[in-house]
Order: structure tokens, then sequence, then C-alpha cells
DNA sequence: CTGAAAGCGCTAACAC
DNA sequence: GTGTTAGCGCTTTCAG
């Protein structure tokens, strides 16, 4: 079959092999051997076996600048994320799209925003519908109201456009690439954390402080992770409380934090939501640290500020920034260059305290990389 | 001047200017504009200034991508290395250089690499002189000896061939790019950690144990950080003592690191090298913990066996892989896109515990972005 | 000093 | 089924 002299001279040459050789060495035109290459059809059985065969023995590698520059087509993908001027958390991630958009655009991608209201179920829908009309090669989103997410992943897959998950996870769809973070795990993280040195058992409190009733699934893996750390260090008997509480009726809110405060044994708290930590910070602050020690997830600016004051001890960061980078990045490689995306690509669990918190804030702005 | 009246609408739609564009809009042909600016100068004063003019207004961007598949050429990167089998710290490193030379591959980029001898300045000035007969078009090394590489960078400048330092820092010269971390805060984190609710004053130690006597200096900055946060505390009056020891003279070592331990108010270590943490540990481990705290660098197997043990409490992450990896990045990124790199890319002090340890050990194998 | 034109490797439309 | 060819944006040679 290979019997073609070209064939060893080329392989000793072992860089820059081109399409133009595999075809030389399979007697075919270009055109064939990139039939083959792109599974579009059209090739006899013949042709196809041999050129498959030269093209394994061959190492040959596409050229991915020259596929780039020729493919000159704009590549759309929407990014569906809430309005960033609501939350600080959702701002990082907006971030994050900024930024993908910014550094994929010398690859002709384009990447549309399509932002909707955070607390506003009818204005997610309004985004998704003209998500749709744009036509999109590919969508990314955080699926934070997952009944009409659902929906929108069956419109998805109907059209055959590719979507990628960031920040929480729907497990019932087929998605291209989900970017987030082990939640079961981050929970121990904060529960280890709060245990740290601690002689005596006591009280722990793992604190759900949202403003509306998204999400609450992801909080409650967190809290399993949480209560399970406990519950599995022997020879120390504490108690674990948890509180769902609600950040818009701050009153009641307040009076709920106080009692909490003033229970004794209370060792340290957890609040899962990265928004609820200043409430808590700002409660603890007035009351008293006494040694109650309080982690808290996200380098939200007044979550920085109470770090640095000593009110929170650890924060864990989630990195919505780079997550949403991330996410746009995976789909961009798999639409642009077709590289198979990570399935499952967790973020590790970073611990920031007041001596290394700076090295996260000026790291955001170093990295520049695709 | 700007009076053809394609400008207002290019500029309209605002993507995609190219050099036939701007030729058009100043009335002069592709190759003046082209000389303009790569500034190859055969150009009239008045072509040339009209043509700055234009390429300032419209934004033009060149097509990084075009212009790296017409210029042809393969470009070499020279990665100066120890050689991986003699330390799991330069192993990891070098894991670091094979994925950017496996990720780069597809852009023409060669990444030679040329090991050293950890433990031989001559091994090293060899690998120099075979480094400058590749005739790179950059270089990429960490500069662990100091003395000898100033030299060879010297050299570099002379031949203008650019140079990325990873790991640890030579500030008298002019690098393209630095790769690394904060040391002096990485001390001040190790305190912080040792010293996170220490209620009583104590004895914190802070041990410099190597097989060699390279990098000296860069440990003095961790110990300076170390110090300076001790210091710092107010109200806590904490003894702090230093040494230097030498791996290679196991009994001294174990004799004094013995004493040490024996003393009572002794309540924290840091060990500054990633390879003396195993050691530390081992004694710890004979000698009942106690409630002295341990906190050592790296994710050496070691360091994490001991740290699932409970014996260290806390690793500082140099990311030895992901700064070999940047390295190249950047370098390769200025090469090839001529993207600006960062001068100095500090890593995050990233703190892991046992927790948190496997969110980072299953990342590494994730990321696989360029 | 300037313009025209070839061609980097690949893709896809078009002809046979 | 298969081969041929135009052309992506840029660089560089060559002719004028």
């Amino acid at each position: 079959m290979i019997t073609n002299p070209h064939f060893l001279y080329l392989l000793s040459m072992n860089d820059k092999i081109r399409i133009k050789d595999i075809a030389k060495m399979a007697n075919v035109s270009i055109g064939t051997v990139d039939r083959v290459i792109h599974n579009r059809g059209e090739v006899s059985e013949e042709s196809r076996k041999t050129v498959i065969a030269i093209l394994d023995k061959s190492g040959y590698k596409p050229n991915a600048i020259a596929s780039r520059l020729r493919s000159n087509k704009v590549i759309k993908i929407v990014a569906l994320t809430p309005n960033p001027s609501q939350d600080e958390y959702w701002k990082m991630s907006y971030e994050g799209i900024r930024k993908a958009q910014n550094s994929w655009a010398e690859y002709r991608v384009q990447i549309v925003i399509q932002q909707f209201d955070l607390y506003n179920i009818p204005s997610f829908k309004k985004s998704i519908k003209a998500a749709l009309k744009e036509k999109p090669d590919g969508i990314v989103m955080a699926p934070i109201f997952h009944h009409e997410a659902l929906d929108f992943f069956k419109l998805c897959k109907e059209r055959e456009i590719p979507f990628v998950l960031f920040n929480n996870n729907i497990t019932e769809v087929d998605y291209l690439s989900f970017i987030g973070q082990d939640l079961y795990q981050s929970g121990a993280v904060a529960a280890e954390l709060l245990n740290i040195d601690q002689k005596e058992p006591g009280t722990y409190a793992i604190l759900h402080i949202y403003d509306d009733i998204n999400n609450s699934t992801h909080l409650s893996v967190k809290e399993k992770g949480f209560k399970d750390y406990f519950t599995s260090i022997k020879g120390q008997k504490n108690q674990v409380i948890s509180g769902d509480l609600n950040f818009t009726h701050e009153s009641t809110l307040k009076k709920e934090l106080n009692t909490l405060l003033s229970n004794p044994s209370l060792k340290g708290i957890l609040v899962t939501t990265s928004k609820g930590a200043s409430i808590v910070s700002n409660l603890l602050e007035k009351h008293g640290k006494n040694g109650i020690r309080l982690v808290a997830y996200d380098l939200l600016q007044k979550n920085i500020q109470y770090l640095n004051k000593g009110i929170i001890d650890f924060l864990i960061n989630q990195n919505s920034s780079s997550q949403a980078f991330m996410g746009i990045n995976q789909l961009a490689n798999y639409l642009v260059f077709k590289k198979e995306p990570v399935t499952n690509y967790l973020f590790p669990l970073e611990i920031i305290t007041k001596q290394n918190v700076n090295s996260y804030l000026s790291f955001k702005s170093a990295d520049s990389q695709i």
C-alpha cells in the first residue's frame, strides 16, 4: 500500500507534513485528504483507508494557524449572564466574559452578552429567546434558574447548539463542559478552617443567606460537606446548626443572628453565600469577635475589608471571573480549534487569608493568556 | 488629508480592518503600508505620515495568525532546566515545560530542553554553551546559579536573545518577563498560618534545609517576611529562631532538629525548602506532634502524605509546573503573536490543606488551555 | 521610493 | 467520488 518513495523521505524530516504531502503519498488529491480529515464523506472506502493509514503513520498534525486563517467566518457565542450591576459576584463573572471577549476577538470569535435580571424569571426567558435568535454557534451560561434552564437546553439540543455551564451544574443535561468547584468538598474545607486547633468541642453554624430562593440545591451540597466533616472527627462532639435566612427581611435576620452570636458555645460560622458575609461580619464586629471564627466566600470588596480587619478569618475563592473566562475558553477552543473540552473542569478550592489576599488580587490583573 | 470616502464606512464596521483597507484609505499600496508598519524604511516622508495617521485613527490591529502563517519559519525556544530525575520539585517544573512543548507545537514553536546537573556548575556552563549553539529565538530558565546566570544573560543581551526567568528572580538583568511569587509575602503567609489562634506567645522556627548552597538569597527573603510578621503582632511577644541546616549531614541535622523539637515553648516550624519538609515531618511524627504546627512548601508526594497524616498542617504551593509553563507561554506569545508579556508575573500564594489538596491535584490534570 | 504578485497551509465551492 | 482552484491577511521579492 504505502509504496510511494516520498514516504520515508518525508517521515525523516519529521516536522511540517502538509496535507499536500499526505495527498502525494496516498496518490489522491488534497481535496480528498481534507474530506477524510473532516469526515465530510464523499470519499470511496478505499481512498479513505489509505489516507487514514498514512495520516496515522506520518503523525500529521494540521496547521492550526492556516486552518484558522482560512475559515474566515465569524464564530458567534452567546454568554447569558445576570446584570452585572445587580451583584458584585456576577460582576466579576461579567468581567471574565469581557476578558474572554477581548482575547478571542482576534480569532474572529464574537461573544454576544445577553444580560438578564437576576431576580426576574421572565427577564431570563426573554434573554433565552434573544439568545436563540442570534443563531449562535455555542452558548455559555450559569444555569441559575434551574427549571427554565432545563427547557432552554432542550431547545439547544434540538438546534444542535453546544452549551457550556459554569458556576453551578445541571447534571440532567448533556453539556459540553461544566466549569465550577466541588461544592461538597468546599463545605469540608470551610469546616476544616473553622476547626483548626479547636481543642474544645463547640457549636458551628452554617448559614445560607440569600435574597432569593435561587440555588438552594447547590448550597445544600456545601452543607453536606460541612456536616460530614464534623461528624468524621473522632473524639470531639461538636454541634452543627444550619440556618436559611433571608437577606431582605433585615430586622428578623439581625435578630436571629444576634441570638446565634450570643450562644456561648459558638466557635465558628460559615456563610455560604458571598453576599451574606458582610451582614454577619457587621454584627460580629459589633457583638465582639470573642474567638468566633468566620469563614465566607469570595473576594467581594466588603469581604476583603472584613478579612483585613480580622473579622472574617478565611475566604474561599470561587473565582467567579475565571470560571466565566474558562467557560468561554473551553467553548471557543472547541469551536475554533476543535479541541476536546474538559467535561468537568473543577477549580481548586482557594483559601484566602489576610496575608495572601493581595497575591490573589494582583494576580487577577496579570493573567492574560488565551 | 483623510478624504477617501471609504474611511468612514470602514470605521463603522469596526472589526477586521486589513492592511488592504489602510492602503486604500491612504491611496498607497499594501507594500507601502507594510513598510511603514515594520519601519522598514524606503518610504517617502509624506506617505509615511498619512499611513501612520490612518493606522492610528482606524485602530488597525495586525492579524497575528496571517502574519505567522506567512513567515513560515520555526521559532526555537531553549528551556534550561535541572535534570528532572534529581529532584521532585524540578520534575514538576519539567512537566510544565513538556506541556508547553506540546501545546505550542502546532504553532511551529520548537522547545529545546537543555538539562543540567542541579549540583554541578560546570554542567550548567556546558548547557549554556549548548543553548547558545542552538541559536534560539528566546530562552526560558530558572536562574539558580546566580553568578553563572548573570554571565549568561550578558551573552544573551549581546546576541539580542530575549529571556524569561521563573522560580527566582535576578533583578540586575533586563529580562523579558519574570514568573514567580512574592517571597517576602510568602514568608508572612507561613507565619500567619503558624500563628492562627495561638493565644499564648511561644517560639517559632524557620528552617532552611538544603543539600547545597544555591538560592540562599532567595530563602532569606522568605525569612524576612516571616520575621516581620511576628514583630508586627502587637501584644504578643514571640520568639523567632532561624536555622540553616544541611541535608547531607543527616546525623547532625537530626540532632539539631531533635533539640529544637524538645523546646517546650515551640509552637510552630516553617521549612522553607520543599525537600526539607519530609525530614522534619519524619522527626516530628516520631517525637509526637504535641501541638507543634508545621508549614512547608509544595505538593511533593511525601509532603502530601504528611499533610494527609496531619503532621504537616499547611503547604504553600509554589506551583513549579505552572511557573515553567507560564514562562514559556509568555515567551512564545511574545515571539509568535507579538503579545507584550507581563514583566512581573507573580503567582498567588496558594494555601493547601488536607481538605483542599485534592482539588489542586485534580486541577493540574485538567488545565489545558494555551 | 512604490506597486504588483507569489505563496504560507488549509478549506470549500465548483467542476468534472 | 475526485481533483482543481480561489483566497483568508500578511510578508517579501522583484520589477519598475
